[in-house]
Parts: C-alpha cells; structure tokens; sequence
DNA sequence: AATAAATGTTAAACTAGATTAACATCATTT
DNA sequence: AAATGATGTTAATCTAGTTTAACATTTATT
C-alpha cells in the first residue's frame, strides 16, 4: 500500500503535516484492478475519483449509435472519474475501463466532504488541479476546431508520446475523433513524406 | 455599483458573513465596457476573472490561418476569462470581447489569493464552479464528436434560447465549428422539415 | 431618403474524412 | 503448429461540410 507517488503529487501545490498526512491516508484506499474491468460505468453513479498509481485507463462514451468514443486515456500520476457524475451524483454518461492491469488511490464521495472539512488546504488543491484540467479540456476543443486530422495527431504524438505506445493505433483514432482507417491512412503518408 | 447579482450567485454555493460580504466588495471593481471593446487579448497576460453583471461577450481564438474559432459567449451571470492564462500567469491564447455594452465585476489575480486567505470558503466556491465548467467542456467535446452539425444547433438553440437571439447567425456558426454558409442552410432545412 | 456596412442566402464545385469490404499481420490459446 | 481473435492496412465509393462567388436583406449613418 504506497501513496508516495499521490503525496508527491499534492505537494507540489500544497504542504501538509504529517497529522495531515496521516489522516488522509486513513481515509483513501488503494484498489487493484485487472486489464478489462471496469471502474465506472455509463448509467451508475460514479462514487469515485481516482489517482493512478500504476496502469492505464480509457475514459469513454457510448453514443446512440452505439459508436465508442473515447474521451481521455489516465496513466500514472493522473486523474480519472467522470466528475459530473460524481459532483451530482447521478448517473454516469461515461465508461472507465483499465487497459492494463493497474492500481488506484480512491477518493469516495462518502469522505471527501471530511476531507475538506479537516484539510481546507485539499480544497485548494483540487482547485488548482481542477483548474488545470478544465483549461486542458478548453485547448483540446480549440485544437478540434483548427487543426486537420493529420496535425491533431502529431500533437497527441508529441505531447504524450508515452500513452501512444501503450494502447492500440483503433482507440487512439476514436480520442482523436476519426476512424481508425482514417488514421492508418495518415501514417502511412506521414512515412512517405519523410 | 450593484454587485447583487453576483452575490446572490455566490449564495448558491456558500454563506458569507456581513463582514465577509463587505471584505469581498471591498477586493473587487465593476467596469464598464462598451460593445467592441476586448477584456481580453491574445499574447496578452489576463490579469481577471470576471463575472458578467450585464451585457454579453464572446470568447474567441484566431488561428495560424487567421480564421476567428469563438469558443464561449458569456452573458448575466456567467462567468469569462482565459483561464489557461490567468492561473498561469502567460500569454493569453483566447480573446474576450464585448457583443454589447457590458458591465463586469472584476476579479483581479493580485487580490484573488488574499481572498481565499480572507474567506476560505471562497476557494470551495470557486473549486465548485471550476468543477461544473470543467463538466461542461467535456460534454461539449462528446457532443462535437457524437452530433451532427444539425444535431450541434438543435441542441444550441435548446439549451441557450436567450443567446440565440442576441447573437449574430454567423457568431453561432463558429461557436459550433461550422461556416456561416452551412448553418444557414441547415436553417433553411429544419424549415422545410416543420 | 440614400448610401454604406453588416448580416444572411443560395447554389455549384470541391475535399477531408467516413464507410464498406477484403485482406494482412500479430498475439494467444489449444 | 494450427487455429482463433484482435489489431492494422489498402482501396473504392460515398457524404457531410467547405469554398467560392454572386446576390438579398437588414441595420446604421449621413
């Protein structure tokens, strides 16, 4: 049971004391899940947010087509949930299934408001991180808008060159909108042209 | 100075004291802007978060091909910044301009942090309605992957029916990624279809 | 009232990306 | 080693949405 990578990450925005520390830590558990399973599903309510410790996950959709469409993939020291789920409580519109087998830091709905209540600096905390997350999610619509197919995937490639080598070519068309033909297309002008 | 509306908005999700009401009005301004005039440039550092007490903006990004993308309009009681660069600090990515007269309370980044060390319960708000925002840029990027153009306006026109009329037909056809010429074609079919 | 500027429409030609379908490769299980 | 299932490729055909360009309508300015 290792939280050291959670705890690095929430101190590089917040200092807690080793009272702090020590009480959040009663509070979470770590839960291990195999390849396949899945942490939330589309209809439940989701009962929690989730720190990855280790493994992968895919954040996905179901439209009425029934087309998968995926909307983020969480690798270590990430976040994964479907927060509008989780801050009203009420049923889920997405799916969280592991790509691999993989750990989590689960924060439930149940004590996150003790959590607050203890540590107002938490409150903070996922301020800041939520801040973050809603700003990369404004650049990812930006990025839809005025980039092709082609140029949106070399910025995926080049920002998380890491995630791309963990998950098959067929889901990363779906994150990036287009099918999975489509992008094979793309790759393989994309080895003409150099 | 009326900062009623926005105080009656912050009831929504916390208690304030008199003293602290009277702290907060203390820290803020309103300003006036008149329709055409920018709160907010790109390459610019945004220095404000701010809350839209009258009138109505649009938030806009110019790409390499000089084509104007318009991400968010804002009217009463909505919110507008560019966030990305107002908690960073950098250069801003997005422009906020005003489609009519407005008046804005303004939320400056020198005076934010002694606002959450003043009244802590300020960041909960404002971890709140990062939370609902952050949900809502995330439906709006399945809803741009799952919904026809024509699905996009129906739906657009459902949820801001206000905004609609207030707004120019082409402005609309950007903030949903379309050019002006297929909105309005797809106008002149949902005629036909009644 | 006349003019100019801003906004909206229509239609033809075009293109990025989807669909379909057949086949190729790789990994896993027996 | 054969067989099965999962993943990836190629190519032909199709379509939602773009581009261009000409014109129509509305609103603001003199």
């Amino acid at each position: 049971m290792n939280f050291d990578p959670l705890l690095k990450y929430i101190n590089n925005y917040i200092d807690l004391t080793d009272d702090e520390i020590a009480f959040l830590k009663s509070k979470l558990i770590i839960r291990k899940y195999l390849k396949g399973q899945y942490i939330v599903q589309q209809g439940d309510i989701c009962k929690y947010e989730c720190f990855v410790l280790k493994g992968c996950t895919k954040t996905f959709y179901v439209d009425k087509e029934g087309q998968e469409h995926i909307l983020m993939f969480s690798i270590e020291d990430w976040w994964t949930s479907d927060m509008g789920s989780f801050i009203t409580q009420t049923p889920a519109d997405f799916n969280v299934q592991c790509l691999e087998n993989s750990e989590l830091v689960m924060f439930s709905y149940d004590i996150i408001e003790d959590l607050y209540r203890e540590i107002p600096k938490l409150e903070r905390f996922f301020r800041q991180i939520i801040e973050r997350a809603f700003v990369a999610s404004q650049k990812r619509i930006v990025r839809s808008f005025s980039l092709s197919a082609k140029e949106q995937y070399l910025y995926f490639r080049d920002q998380y060159p890491l995630i791309e080598q963990r998950i098959p070519q067929y889901m990363i068309a779906s994150y990036l909108g287009i099918t999975k033909e489509f992008l094979s297309k793309i790759k393989s002008q994309l080895i003409l042209e150099q």
